[in-house]
DNA sequence: ATTATGAGAAACCAATTGGTTGCGTGTATA
DNA sequence: TATACACGCAACCAATTGGTTTCTCATAAT
């Protein structure tokens, strides 16, 4: 079982279910609503979100709210960021280029 | 076959073999070398990560070259943009707070 | 010219994934 | 109290994945 924030963000159905409820929590009947598939096609989706502690869970009789964790997804930002130096820098590089040029 | 970037970086291996590129330029057999698995096998990682454009290939001679194309790392980070942006919303919403209670 | 080497392609395999249906349980509602 | 509903869980299934071995084709080295 590998669950972490890298594999579950790798579905599409994955980041609209956390997109949708980074809007407001959402019970999984509602988050059904919004795809063609199963209510418990959508629940182990959830289910592995919640594992790699993207989405907490809030009780409510006999509902069931899912939260989206937004800070965890920092596991994903912090990743990037030294990708994110280097596309950068590549650009300032190109910048200083076209200044070279305009120069001469 | 779905070759998205987010499909792409969610193998362990594959988010491996980027760093290890992102230094300089390798050779499938080069690469192989720091992994378990066969050439052939990290060759399929790398063909994936081709195919969504995360890397691209030098020719030289018999040999390829294997280069970072860090700029569509920028798909990613597009993607979580607006959740950093509620984690960090949070914590300046927790920051107010505990500058309140000092007052106090 | 012959041999060795680097690499993609194909065939194959076990494990995992995303989906389904059916079931049990706890909570509302009539 | 009886019925309807919201869920999670388990069993099952087809497709995909990550890996292997074998083969072929270029290019380099002898």
């Amino acid at each position: 079982m590998r669950r972490d924030v890298f594999q579950a963000i790798a579905d599409p159905t994955r980041r609209a279910i956390l997109t949708l409820i980074s809007v407001h929590a959402m019970t999984p009947n509602a988050l059904a609503d919004h795809f063609d598939s199963t209510r418990q096609a959508v629940s182990k989706h959830i289910k592995i979100l919640v594992e790699c502690e993207l989405v907490s869970q809030e009780y409510s009789g006999r509902e069931i709210y899912y939260h989206l964790n937004p800070k965890k997804m920092k596991v994903v930002a912090d990743w990037i960021e030294p990708f994110r130096k280097m596309w950068e820098s590549r650009f300032a590089k190109l910048d200083t280029l076209l200044e070279k040029m305009k120069k001469k």
